[in-house]
RNA sequence: GUCCCCGUAGUUCAAUGGAUAGAACAAGAGACUCCUAAGCUCUAGAUGCAGGUCCGAUUCCUGCCGAGGACACCA
């Protein structure tokens, strides 16, 4: 149960009753102790509209709160200029431990994508090289996003889009033939290229190179970074199956495209784009945008997603108009959202480079996890948001590794393991909460409202994807655990105190081990 | 030139328009007869600049400065 849902609901009533309606409000946590738990700001915004005091709005919200959430609220308080404070009871708290330990490691699954089926497409680099760090940033955040919204009750895809057709794997080709159209260059290059039988057609040497660099490099480095997709969708087959064609027909047919300079376009401006955009080239052969349109009705009408969130990288900020244009125009308007995660800058001698593949100035994310273990990478790229132009350095990853905050939270995991083992008690018999009225200590009660957070941070991630909210909220709960852990003796001579302490021990212990494994981290037993 | 994103502590990052701007690392100080000291406690330290809207701005608007990205019949 998510008690902020439960505080909204009263409160909602709550200005029904007192005649204030049509005010949308959110339930804020309170920063400070002396704020309470969850905070009301609405007797503002009605003062302002209403132009009537907030004080006295405040003041008859109050009472009507105490009122109809006395089952919840030890008491409610409202201060200057306006705001109403919300504590919780006691009895709620426990309520709240209960329903962890009943609840166990589905604690924090939530029904608000009931019935939905979501996919996130994330990483998706083309199939031409190594992943660099700076593709790979994808990688943590899109799988931790989907594994959120398995938590949230969504029916979740992950998925890779191999862009395994066109010009570039044409290149490739060259490039494994050392050609003069070369591009490519690298030890993945030579590797290829002494690999090559009789065979001469670059598109035909790119497409069998691509392939090699698929399995052996990309889905290799993937899987170190403890992600397994749930679909490898391959471009071509979109063309294999006429896919493509299709969709240009469609299109056609419904006078959304025009000929122009030998080129045919899409009506893209028709559907709130900046530009009309190029479906088919002079010479005849569609677009990436053509095949990327009849990529999303693959997805959209065979595989029925309600929802699809690509994450991409900034470079395609100005692809994301014409695809959704695309979208509209085959009927399935706001069913795509598109994640632009900024890009990676890399450190050298002081100075910032520009992460590329043709200048050699890239780190490949297989070194780094060489390196760095792969909880320290995955909790590293998951504490920037989407829109930090993240500064890498190798060296301070390097230095930085043992000193990483994913030790912290892990360390609180390790010691809650160790308290469990020792007090022998068997903790798969607990099953609920019989002691909770005992907690009663600061750190305890703190602990407490920090595990009950985690419900909270299920969804609003799912809903806003903020996914680098998760570091941050286990840091906060592995630092909420190693307070009480110094302030209250756990285990004491005290029976009945030490068994609420073990259950609580126990609830931080599903808390933290389901954070974890969100975000695709280890809970270790023991360090 | 137009558009997108960013500018917060020495550093790397947080902060749905809310109350005293949070962490981590680095710096300085402290506590162990006691369940894991990879822990705990304390100190010092920041919103690029100039305006505007608002009861209230790191957040919204305008301008400037600075960094990155996009402006393809490439994928």
């Amino acid at each position: 149960m998510l008690i902020r849902n439960e505080v909204q609901k009263i409160a909602k009533i709550s200005l029904k009753k007192e005649g204030f309606e049509g005010f949308d409000f959110q339930v804020l946590k309170s920063k400070e102790k002396a704020h309470g738990d969850y905070s009301l700001s609405v007797a503002l915004e009605i003062g302002k509209k209403e132009k009537v005091n907030p004080m006295e709005v405040a003041e008859k919200i109050k009472q009507r709160l105490e009122k109809e959430g006395k089952k919840f609220f030890e008491k409610v308080e409202v201060l200057p200029p306006g705001f109403i404070n919300i504590f919780l009871n006691h009895k709620s708290l426990e309520k709240l431990v209960d329903e962890v330990l009943r609840k166990r490691e589905s604690f924090g699954n939530l029904e608000l994508g009931k019935g939905k089926k979501i996919q996130v497409e994330f990483v998706s680099a083309n199939p031409t090289g190594p992943l660099t760090v700076g593709n790979a940033r994808g990688g943590p955040f899109g799988d931790t996003l989907a594994n959120v919204f398995i938590k949230a009750g969504f029916t979740t895809e992950k998925a890779y889009y191999i862009n395994d057709y066109g010009n570039q794997i044409k290149t490739l080709g060259h490039s494994v033939l050392k050609d003069d159209e070369a591009k490519y260059q690298g030890e993945y290059i030579d590797f290829l290229h002494n690999r090559l039988d009789k065979e001469t057609d670059p598109y035909k040497i790119g497409k069998w190179a691509s392939y090699i660099i698929l399995k052996e490099v990309i889905k290799a480095t993937v899987e170190k970074m403890n992600i397994f997709y749930d679909e490898w969708f391959s471009e071509s087959w979109l063309y294999e199956n006429k896919r493509v064609d299709k969709v240009l027909e469609f299109l056609k047919k419904n006078n959304l495209t025009y000929e122009s300079e030998g080129a045919i376009f899409f009506k893209a401006k028709e559907f709130g784009d900046n530009r009309d955009r190029v479906l088919v080239k002079t010479d005849g052969k569609a677009t990436y945008l053509a095949g990327d349109i009849a990529y999303h009705e693959y997805k959209f009408k065979d595989k029925k997603f309600n929802k699809v969130i690509n994450v991409w990288g900034a470079d395609h900020a100005g692809d994301v108009k014409g695809l959704e244009a695309g979208i509209e125009a085959l009927g399935y308007k706001d069913k795509l959202d598109t994640i632009l995660l900024q890009f990676v800058t890399i450190e050298q001698n002081g100075e910032q480079v520009k992460m590329s593949k043709r200048l050699g100035t890239y780190i490949t994310m297989d070194d780094l996890l060489n390196d760095v273990p792969v909880d320290v990478v995955r909790f590293f790229f998951l504490q920037k948001s989407a829109n930090t132009h993240l500064h890498f350095n190798l060296e301070l990853a390097l230095e930085e590794s043992d000193k990483n905050p994913v030790y912290y939270v892990k360390y609180a995991h390790a010691r809650i393991c160790s308290v469990l083992l020792n007090s022998n008690v068997n903790i798969t018999k607990i099953k609920k909460a019989r002691y909770a009225h005992l907690l009663k200590e600061e750190a305890e009660l703190n602990l407490i409202k920090e595990i009950l957070r985690f419900e909270e941070i299920i969804e609003d991630t799912a809903k806003d994807y903020g996914v680098h909210r998760l570091p941050q909220y286990a840091l906060e709960l592995a630092a909420a655990f190693h307070k009480f852990y110094n302030d209250c003796k756990i285990i004491t001579e005290d029976k009945k105190i030490s068994q609420a302490r073990i259950e609580l021990t126990l609830a931080s212990k599903f808390a933290l081990n389901n954070i974890l494994f969100i975000m695709g981290i280890s809970s270790p037993e023991k360090m």
